[in-house]
DNA sequence: AACTATGATGGAATCGTTTCCATGAACGGT
DNA sequence: ACCGTTCATGGAAACGATTCCATCATAGTT
C-alpha cells in the first residue's frame, strides 16, 4: 500500500551514474586515493542520488559490526542511567551506535544477552558483570572465546578483562572515617547481594580503625525494591543497638529512608545515614542525604573510551569518589 | 597475542560436518522441511561445532536488519529511563535488540541519529521526537521515505505516524479540580519547551472550571536542570501572587522543590505543588509531593509492541493517568 | 508397468560492501 | 628512446546467510 517500495540505492548505481568502477566509488567515499575529478564526480554522484553505504554491506565484508553492546542490570537505577550516558556521550563522539541490554543481574539472562551480541557479530562490549564474579568464569567464557573487546564497568570479576570501577574502598574507608569521628561506633552496612569487595572493604575500614567488626551487621538484599525495603526494615527492627547506616546503592538508600520513616526512627537522631551515589533526590530528602558519590557518567565514559580505543591492553582504572556531607548524619546519641 | 584467533564457524562447516549442502542446513536451522534422519546429523554437527548463525548474513540477504532503534531525549530522566525499560521489557520477548541514541530534544542531533540509523538498516524505530512538532514535519521525513517502521512515544507530531501517548488532557484537568477544589485561583504552568499540547490543556482546564486563565503565568524552560532552576525562581520572585504551581515533568518539580527551598517559600504552607511523574524520590521528599502519574514503562511496552507488530495501520493510543495526592497540596493560605 | 505427484536435497545466485590484483597510462631518469 | 616506478582505475573475489530452481528418488495412481 506503501507505493512501490523503492529499491535502496547501492553503490553500483553511484558507480554507473558516475561513469566509474565500483572499486572507485568505495576508495573515494573511504578517503582513499583517487584524482581530483574522478572524486569530484563520484561525489557529486552520490549526492545526487542521495546515498548512504550500507552498514550492513560494510560489517559482512569488515567482519565486524561497528557499535558497542551495554549489558546493565537495571536501566531504571539512577546510577546505571548516568552510566549508560556516559558511555552514549562517548559513542556518539565515534559515531558508533550502542545497543542495550538489561540484564537485571541475572547470570542467566546476561548469558543469553552475551549469545545475542555474538550472533550480531558485535566486537566490543561494556558490561556490568552480574554479581561479583562466582559465575563469572564461565558466563563470559564464549565472549571472550569469540574476540569479544570486553570491557567491565563498575565491577571487576577477572583478572584478564579491563575493568573500570570506582574506588569503593576508599569511599567506604572515609565514610567510617567520618562516622566514626562522629562517635558511631555500631555501624551497620546494607550490601546487595554480590558486592563482596565492598563488604571486605567495610571490614577492613572497621578494624584498621580500631572499631571491632560485628559480621550480625552486614545485611544483604537482592537488587528489587521490596528485597531492600525488607533488609532495611528487618535490621533496624532486630539491632536497635546500631547508630549508624551505610547503604551500598541508591536503591538501598531509598529503602532506608523509606523504612525509618515507617519504624519513627528518625534521621540523623536516632542513626545516621550515608549512601553510596549521589542521585539528584539526594538532596531533595529530608534530610538531605550524605552520599559517596561515585563518577558514574565517567565510568561508563572511560569505559567507552577503553572499549573503543583498540591499541590498549588490559589494565583496570579506579576513579576517585568523594564523600559529600549533607545533614543525615550527626553524633551519637545513645 | 590472543593466539590464533580462530575464524568463525560458518553454515558451510556445519554442511560440511553433516555432510549436506548448505541450503540443508539453512533449512534445518529456520524450521524448514527435512527429513528427520537428516535434521538429526545437521542438529549434531551444529551443536558439536557450537555453530551460530550471523546475524550479517542473514539481515545482508534479508535486506532488513531485525532490531530496534529508541531515540530519547535524556536517559537520565526517570521518566525517559522507564520508557526505556519497557521498550526493552517487550524487545526481548520478541528476541530484538534495541539500539539506544539520546537526542538531548536537538532536533538536528535528532537528525543525525535517524541517519545512523537509516545506515544501519534498522526498520523499527521508537522515538520521542525533539520537541512539540515544529520541524518533525522534516527531521523525519527521510526515516518515512526509507520505509523505517516509525512510532512516536510521549508525544503526538504527526498524523501518519502510529504515537503511544499518556493521556495528559486529562492529567492536567484532574490537577486543577483537585488545586482549585482546595481554594486556588492563581496558578502557574512550568512548561518545558514544546509541550504546546499541555500548555493548552492547562488554559482548557482552567477556562473550564470557571477560573481565567492568564498567560503570565505559563513559563517556558529548557530541558535542563538549570533553566528549569531559573525558570521556577523568576517566577516565584516576580508572581508572590501564585498560591499552586503544576510542574511539567520531574526535572521541573526537583527545581520547583530546590528553589521553593532556596528562597524560604514553604511547600505546602505557601505554595502547593504538583508534578507530573511518580518517580522514587517523589515519596522520599520532604513533603512527599502530589504528583501526576504517567504510566511510563507501559508507555515504552505498548509503543514496542506497536513497532513490532506489523500488521498495524496508524492509530494512536492514550493511556490514563493517575493523581497521586501526597503532601504538598493544602488549601489557599493567602 | 508407466506416469505423475510429492518431497527431500544441493548448486548457485543474491544481498552491498571492501579490497586484492592486474592493467594501463604517465612520468622521470639514464 | 627505453625502462622502471608510481599512480589511478576497474574487475572480481570474498564475507555468511537465504532462497529459487533443478534434480532425483520414492510413493501413489491408473
Amino acid at each position: 500500500m506503501n507505493g512501490p517500495m523503492q529499491r535502496r540505492t547501492t553503490i553500483k548505481d553511484v558507480a554507473e551514474a558516475a561513469g566509474v568502477g565500483v572499486a572507485t566509488v568505495s576508495r573515494v567515499l573511504s578517503g582513499g586515493s583517487a584524482s581530483a575529478q574522478t572524486r569530484e564526480r563520484v561525489l557529486a554522484a552520490a549526492a545526487r542520488l542521495d546515498y548512504h553505504p550500507s552498514a550492513l554491506g560494510r560489517n559482512l565484508r569488515r567482519q565486524r559490526t561497528g557499535g558497542i553492546g551495554l549489558l546493565i542490570p537495571d536501566i531504571t537505577d539512577a546510577f546505571y542511567a548516568k552510566l549508560t550516558d556516559g558511555v552514549l556521550s562517548c559513542a556518539r563522539s565515534y559515531g558508533e551506535p550502542v545497543t542495550v541490554g538489561v540484564t537485571g543481574d541475572d547470570p542467566e539472562r546476561e548469558a543469553e544477552l552475551i549469545g545475542a551480541l555474538i550472533e550480531q557479530s558485535m566486537d566490543r562490549v561494556i558490561a556490568v558483570p552480574s554479581r561479583d564474579g562466582e559465575t563469572a568464569g564461565e558466563t563470559w567464557a564464549p565472549a571472550l572465546r569469540a574476540g569479544l573487546n570486553v570491557v567491565f564497568a563498575d565491577r571487576r570479576v577477572r583478572a584478564d578483562v579491563p575493568s573500570v570501577v570506582a574506588d569503593d574502598a576508599a569511599g567506604v574507608l572515609t565514610a567510617m572515617e567520618y562516622l566514626i569521628g562522629l562517635g558511631h561506633r555500631k555501624i551497620a552496612f546494607l550490601a546487595r547481594h554480590g558486592q563482596s569487595r565492598r563488604v571486605a572493604a567495610f571490614t577492613d575500614a572497621l578494624t584498621s580503625l580500631g572499631v571491632p567488626a560485628d559480621r550480625g551487621l552486614v545485611v544483604h538484599a537482592r537488587a528489587s525494591r521490596d528485597s531492600a525495603y525488607a533488609a532495611v526494615a528487618g535490621l533496624l527492627q532486630n539491632r536497635p543497638d546500631v547508630t549508624a547506616l551505610l547503604a551500598g546503592g541508591n536503591v538501598l538508600g531509598e529503602a532506608a529512608v523509606l523504612a525509618a520513616r515507617e519504624l519513627d526512627v528518625r534521621i540523623p537522631k536516632d542513626v545516621s545515614l550515608i549512601m553510596f551515589d549521589d542521585v539528584p533526590w539526594a538532596e531533595l530528602c529530608s534530610p538531605p542525604l550524605t552520599v559517596v558519590a561515585r563518577p558514574a557518567q565517567d565510568l561508563g565514559y572511560r569505559a567507552a573510551e577503553l572499549a573503543l580505543r583498540q591499541g590498549r591492553r588490559p589494565r583496570t582504572v579506579a576513579l576517585p569518589t568523594e564523600l559529600v556531607v549533607r545533614a543525615s548524619c550527626g553524633p551519637r546519641s545513645r
